[in-house]
DNA sequence: GATTGTGAACGGATTCACAGCA
DNA sequence: TGCTGTGAATCCGTTCACAATC
């Protein structure tokens, strides 16, 4: 769903009143069907014959999307791909920047990692904490979401003190992976294992 | 396949002579009869009774993973995620790191950025070039795969100069859907995207 | 005529279950 | 007995095709 948001806030501004499946499935690179099967899943937001109303569905997704209020979100290990991933996401939800699609409320509130030097400053208007205050700050922030950017090693005892905290999504950035109750949500991004696959394929 | 590999790394490591597709399955999180048939897929090559020799897998793994061979990867964008990606790059494969688990042959061999400030300059032994000399070096250096870093707005120009000097696969960290030829493998990375997602399942 | 929403058909991927072998 | 390799069975996501509707 988020793609479609994309797509739509796309055509919201490029001043579109109504788009049809066929448009979605273009921008997006799926197939009208499956648009519309997946939008389904959600309700009905369009009228036969037309199309869908771009400035209802926007409004629609963003909901379902609960990017109309805050979420607090905690960055564990500050190392290069840390910072990096903080400078990322300033930019992206700071300038105004269009190009990220939906302007959102996604917000990296805290940063915690180990090292002496960095705990205790601020980048970018995060403040670095140590990670044995992560339940701490978790709760009095009310963080739903962790990022995991820590070495391998240490990802998975981040991940359960995370999950103790009562944090219920985690994006995984180390090469390890992680287990968590069900009902915890977890996506891995993993370079490594990403150009691995890419090599196979250049033979 | 490289998940697999990394598993049979780790059990290498911790010198099993055998493991069986339940092992492996327990590491990955995957049902032993998935890891069975993935691996018919290349060939036989487990025992019945016994299991899958550990040193043979590992071998046989990375034979078809080409990790026995240099791959060139070349990375268009040297902000703030292209440079924290070479860093990760380099640690992960200079420094004998087992963490990332095979040692393999993906290197980094050049970079490219516009920016008159970096361009000609070297980082971690990596040359940044300007992306207008991206064609002569691809083919100088034999660059396979090459990693996205740039602004959205230009991912889809870098895509097309890539693929016309020949790269057959793309690892974009860009916010865009790419558009390249069939026989291009293309991997999409995208941290808003995940965000986004994982913001969904707080509710 | 255009386009949605949806039940039915399809197909690929996963899982089952078991024969065969160490 | 234990575990692989694999055909059969099952599941699940995708696509098709069309009736309903604007």
């Amino acid at each position: 769903m988020p793609l479609y948001l994309r797509a739509v806030e796309d055509f919201y501004r490029r001043e579109h009143e109504v788009v049809s499946s066929q448009d979605l499935g273009d921008w997006t690179g799926l197939t009208p069907a499956q648009v519309r099967k997946d939008f389904t899943f959600f309700g009905e937001f369009g009228k036969q014959g037309i199309g869908y109303n771009v400035k209802f569905l926007r409004q629609q997704l963003r909901q379902i999307l609960r990017l109309t209020e805050d979420v607090h979100i905690g960055l564990v290990g500050f190392g290069n791909l840390g910072r990096a991933l903080v400078h990322y996401h300033v930019d992206a939800h700071t300038a105004e920047n269009p190009e990220f699609g939906a302007p959102d409320r996604l917000r990296i509130t805290a940063a915690f990692d180990v090292d002496p030097s960095v705990v205790g400053t601020d980048f970018r208007g995060v403040h670095i904490f140590h990670v044995d205050q992560l339940s701490e700050i978790v709760h009095e922030h009310g963080i739903k979401i962790i990022i995991i950017a820590v070495p391998a090693q240490h990802a998975q005892s981040v991940a359960d003190k995370a999950v103790a905290a009562g944090v219920k999504a985690i994006l995984n950035f180390a090469p390890v992976t992680l287990t968590v109750p069900e009902d915890v949500k977890v996506r891995h991004t993993d370079l490594t294992l990403e150009l691995q696959s890419l090599a196979f394929y250049t033979g």
